[in-house]
DNA sequence: CTCCTAAGTTTCACGTTGCAACTAGAAACT
DNA sequence: AGTTTCTAGTTGCAACGTGAAACTTAGGAG
């Protein structure tokens, strides 16, 4: 237990913060997932400063997040969409959105994450053991790689 | 889909952000759920200024994702708990800490979170359709409230 | 040729962060 | 009882980040 402390700092939650971890990124990202991909969209969209909006867009794409090229029709106009690395960001985005819409204020999310196969809102994102039962606050405990068994290391 | 776009704003991020968007808050949740209570172990995991973690302990307070309360044994001692709301975080900050593990530089993720019944890791967190398949790029679509189902409302 | 639009950049006032030193209250030591 | 130590802060100040508004540059439209 002494060791687990020690080491905490190995985690990789600093390097995603380090990405992400700044005041409008998840907003632009949010926006991004919305099918918004312009300069002039964002900045509409989430009333955020010119300049600090370029300044995270350019963070984005130099962390991998966003693209960002040229319209072909029009080459005044710049094109920034997401990633495979940013699409991953997703379940924390949604995860985040949910935890806001059930202890936050109560507003109903919107609009609504939906299965394109049958349009039935999506489940509640949560902690799942391998064999996917859902964990709750005494079904986990955090352990030192060492003690957990050598063929199931895949997740963390 | 003009709709979409105009009501973007009702979503339910910006709330959790204004509770959770501050540089640190995520990492004192960290070492929150890593077992740390108290302001001089936070202020030397995190290496983070005296003055800014008293604000952001206050805030994380104010917000209901900690409490506050002195030791009973040693009264100069305050504890700093997780509430319910702030152990609802946990799937948020997985998903972010596995995606910097995945997407970030590499390293493995420590400590390991496991299930306590048979100590196998967890899964990895992710979008799950109503009956529980992984949904990924191409089997989502955002959606109005008024075009999902009336019974199945539940989730986001 | 002129006007307009998209995507920035610049300027400057203001707010936030971070380090270091200081403080108040409770416990421990002598 | 008096001094020291320990915990959880607060204060002061310099550096950095943010935000509103005006300006710029390249490309397209009439």
């Amino acid at each position: 237990m002494g060791e687990l402390r020690e080491r905490l700092s190995e985690c990789s939650l600093p390097a995603a913060l380090e990405a992400m971890g700044e005041r409008w990124s998840f907003l632009i990202l949010r926006a991004s997932f919305n099918g918004l991909h312009h300069f002039e969209e964002f900045q509409q969209e989430l009333g955020i400063a010119r300049n600090i909006l370029a300044n995270r867009l350019q963070r984005l794409v130099e962390h991998g997040i966003l693209t960002r090229q040229p319209c072909p029709e029009d080459r005044r106009k710049i094109e920034y969409r997401l990633t495979d690395k940013g699409f991953a960001l997703l379940p924390t985005m949604v995860a985040l959105r949910q935890w806001g819409e059930r202890w936050g204020t109560g507003e109903p999310a919107f609009p609504v994450l939906v299965d394109a196969r049958d349009r039935k809102p999506i489940r509640e994102v949560a902690v799942l053991s391998h064999d996917g039962r859902v964990l709750g606050k005494h079904d986990l405990i955090w352990a030192l790689p060492s003690e957990v068994g050598q063929a199931e290391r895949a997740a963390a």
